[in-house]
RNA sequence: AGGGCUGUAGCCAAGCGGUAAGGCAUCUGGUUUUGAUCCAGUGUACCGCAGGUUCGAAUCCUGCCAGCCCUGCCA
């Protein structure tokens, strides 16, 4: 049953239980949601699941759509659905018609109570938090029913429509499903359906004062939505019991098409938290710039980053949609965003620590030089680059002595390619009272241009450069893991391992090509990694690093 | 004797009774004016463990072990 292949994307068990249904004839189309609640920025994990569910519809020719689930006006706010509209819209997928919102339904939601009242299914209860909490049992022995239970429909009909016109206090009663007290699933221990809360919501403003639970709304705004596949992570398996006993004993959706629930594991990251409370925290207590920290694994963190769209959803394909738990490395995640800018980031030069260097026989002060922007790909054509009689490069590159036969960089009497232009030796070098070097003096060999020296000798370092009168000065922000642990969640204060090395700040020289180079657009600086112009810098030269090149140095 | 899930190489993950895909990482060569890229090659995975059914089991059955989730008027 499961054999109807879909081709480009991995196979999954949602798949499968998507072909079995088209099969079958269950549902004739697929229809997906994305449904967040406006409570936080969105991060990398919702990226998979924006993948997943916005991806099946397209695979599928089915439709998705974008809503916020917003039943708790008390965590809610406008700028979340702000944010997370532009995140869905950048990771580069169009939503089914309008935004919905869960409240859109509250009207609805309201006759579907009262249904349930009408059947004996609902109740309203006046047991304050804490009896409730006691009458619920615990997960070894059962609860006890509730000492309003059993009164009439009629009577809890009455109290609904009091709870409802505001008559009724906040915290005084909630109505609830009657199901099981006795019930192994906590959540179908007449769970509450209902809460009074007097406050204004983002959406409908102060027209309820009653709000529904998820486990309420969710199902019922899926099955008004016809949502034929609810995907959630693995921590509403048990809800899922509630979500089917919902819909069953409604007379709209009591029917074979409507909803159903299945659940995939979330994605743990290494070296970095998901939660939204631990994010929140983070952005509360100023251990990060904003949600938008470029150390932070939200999507705008990852934008800002440098981070591409494609790179994402390639991160999505490549990680699977399975059940396990389980916890990837930033491996994955390094090698997609690599793969993605290799092939579409310009190349330049930047000097992130520079040491002077002066070549003694150079005649003039500079020459313009043509260097490609991509080796590997001609038709992205050519850049102006400069030489000169003054220049800078790193001073990771220069040691006075070769520390070992397989040292490729700059060291005395050595000679080494100026990438893009000449081979220099050098001659002698200046250094301060500290014995840090200052000026190297070099030679260069002015036949070497584009071309290797005639007499066959051979020289196999390369190192990049820029031109010192023609530089811009600019800053250079190199940011590394957020905590220091491969598993934060596992300390007993996530704070307290956080990395304190995440970022540093150089200051160095770019290309002068790059002078009006823009924001979240990537460049590779040669032999460093690949940078991207800072989103909120304004004037000043400002890269982050998004990711260093590979590394194999050392290992080989 | 509470319930719901999950266990396939270092990590992610296909596989659904016919003799273990793929990606990342690793390692080895080759190319290279980026120690990058690219190309070629590279893995004895007691398929959590132990029994059983079968001509044949990662796939079916039984028992055990380990990990995650569930006692919000959060989602």
């Amino acid at each position: 049953m499961s054999k109807v292949e879909t081709v480009g994307r991995p196979a999954n068990f949602i798949r499968n239980i998507i072909n079995d249904d088209l099969a079958n004839h269950k549902h004739e189309m697929v229809h997906t949601r994305f449904p967040p609640e406006p409570n936080g920025y969105l991060h990398i994990g919702h990226a998979k699941s924006i993948c997943l569910n916005f991806g099946l519809a397209e695979d599928y020719q089915g439709q998705c759509n974008l809503r916020f689930d917003d039943t708790n006006p008390s965590k809610e706010d406008m700028e979340y659905v702000d944010s997370i509209k532009k995140d869905v819209a950048w990771l580069g997928f169009e939503w089914a018609g309008d935004i919905r919102y869960s409240s859109n339904y509250f009207d609805q939601f309201y006759g579907y109570a009262c249904e349930l009242i009408e059947k004996g299914l609902a109740y309203v209860c006046f047991l304050n938090a804490e009896e409730s909490r006691e009458f619920r049992g615990t997960l070894r022995e059962a609860g006890k029913n509730s000492p309003h239970r059993d009164s009439s429909p009629a009577e809890n009909l009455d109290l609904f429509a009091k709870m409802k016109n505001g008559d009724l206090k906040e915290g005084e009663c909630v109505l609830r499903a009657k199901i099981d007290m006795t019930s192994s699933f906590m959540c179908l221990r007449d769970p509450t359906l209902y809460r009074v809360r007097f406050e204004t919501h983002h959406q409908t403003g102060d027209k309820w004062c009653i709000y529904p639970m998820y486990d309420f709304a969710h199902c019922i705004s899926d099955a008004i939505e016809n949502i034929t596949h609810s995907l959630c992570t693995l921590e509403f398996q048990d809800n899922r019991r509630l979500y089917d006993w919902v819909l069953d004993n409604l007379n709209d959706f009591n029917k074979p098409d409507r909803p159903h629930q299945y659940e995939f594991s979330r994605l743990n990251l290494e070296y970095t938290v998901m939660s939204k409370r631990k994010l929140h925290q983070l952005v509360d207590d100023n251990l990060v710039s904003g949600w938008d920290d470029p150390r932070m694994p939200t999507i705008s963190g990852l934008r800002r980053r440098g981070y591409t769209a494609a790179a994402l959803r390639d991160f999505a394909e490549r990680i699977g949609i399975s059940k396990v738990d389980s916890m990837t490395g930033m491996d994955i995640l390094e090698a997609v965003i690599r793969d993605d800018l290799n092939k579409i980031a310009p190349r330049t030069m930047a000097v992130m620590d520079p040491i002077k260097v002066v070549i003694e026989n150079y005649e003039g002060e500079c020459e313009s030089i043509q260097a490609p922007i991509h080796p590997q790909n001609e038709a992205m054509g050519k850049r102006e680059i400069f030489f000169g009689k003054e220049l800078y490069i790193d001073r990771a590159d220069f040691a006075e002595v070769a520390p070992n036969g397989k040292y490729q960089r700059l060291a005395l009497d050595k000679e080494v390619r100026l990438r893009n232009a000449y081979i220099v030796k050098a001659v002698r070098a200046d250094t301060d009272a500290e014995g840090n070097f200052t000026t190297i003096y070099c030679t260069y060999d002015p036949e070497t241009l584009g071309k290797n020296p005639a007499d066959g000798r051979k020289v196999k370092g390369v190192i990049h450069f820029v031109e010192a009168s023609k530089a811009l000065p600019a800053v250079f922000r190199i940011y590394d893991r957020l905590f220091s642990v491969e598993n934060p969640v596992k300390a007993d204060d996530f704070e307290s391992v956080l990395n304190t090395d995440s970022l540093a700040v150089k200051q160095g020289f770019v290309e002068p090509g790059l002078a009006n180079s823009e924001a979240e657009k990537a460049y590779q600086f040669e032999r460093e990694g690949y940078f991207c112009r800072d989103n909120q810098s304004g004037d000043v030269q400002v890269y982050n690093r998004t990711v260093a090149l590979r590394d194999t140095w050392g290992t080989k």
